[in-house]
DNA sequence: GTTGACTCTGTAGTGGCTCCAGGGGCCATG
DNA sequence: CATGGCCCCTGGAGCCACTACAGAGTCAAC
């Protein structure tokens, strides 16, 4: 518990938040404007950390702002059902799960282009596969 | 193959490319500029679409703008030695591979947050995971 | 009082498009 | 010849989530 508020390097380094991602999520509202010290410096307390941590958690699960946004809203009324979390979640682990399978197909693929044929790209496959998918060793552009 | 040349939408229709994100190849200097129209019309020819098929196939294998660039210029010369193709897939390859590493670890993880209380916000998994990482139930910001 | 670390604001840049406003070209029909 | 409807033009702004600057001010220690 820190009893002093402290500066925005301060936030920074205790939450591994960049300082002008801080500034950032100030300005489009994602973090309450905290407090001023007489010469203007920023002053954050706890719950600044809290809040950005959230955020931070969020940003890491892969949650976009708006998201993050809604969660923080209900994450402030407690006694609010928790369907909306739910489906949050649910959709974006649709969207991660359909990515995942994208870049699977993309990681097969790639695998297949690789092994280049070890000569020049009249006849590397690679070019080739780029010219026309599917198919290896065809002309150049 | 086409013997007249074509207007931008047709480029388009062939290509499954935006009218739009041709506008912007060519602006970037990824596709050469065609010959115009008495009126201003770009007037596209057969290697447009060719070159245009290149650029959109790496772009679905998830190639940047920039390596893409490279292996043009690489297909342009058929004589070349294809190693810096092969770099180039084992890198993209090695980018795929982690971010379907990293994309398997957050789905785990989205996994175990799901199946929600199906309470309220204040004893809600969802809302507790993202508040303090790895324990669920927490108080909420 | 001077140093040096920290912080401030405001703006611009990143990638790869996408969209829009406001205008002009082109062709078929009346 | 005029009109309508579709296509195309340019230039610029907007998207996301930051990140990087420039140029100035603040603060604490020595």
């Amino acid at each position: 518990m820190t009893l002093q508020p402290f500066n925005i390097g301060g936030l920074s380094r205790q939450t591994g938040v960049n300082i002008e991602t801080i500034r950032y999520y100030e300005k489009i509202g994602m973090l309450p404007p905290p407090a001023r010290s007489q010469g203007g410096f920023r002053q954050y307390e706890d719950h600044h950390i809290q809040r950005l941590r959230f955020i931070r958690r969020g940003r890491d699960l892969g949650f976009s702002i708006d998201s993050i946004r809604a969660l923080l809203t209900l994450a402030e009324r407690p006694d609010s059902p928790c369907e909306g979390a739910d489906q949050m979640v649910l959709l974006h682990l649709d969207e991660v799960e359909r990515k995942i399978a994208d870049l699977t197909l993309l990681r097969d693929e790639l695998r297949k282009m690789k092994n280049c044929c070890g000569q020049v790209v009249a006849q590397c496959q690679i070019i080739g596969s780029l010219t026309a998918p599917g198919s290896a060793q065809q002309d150049a552009i």
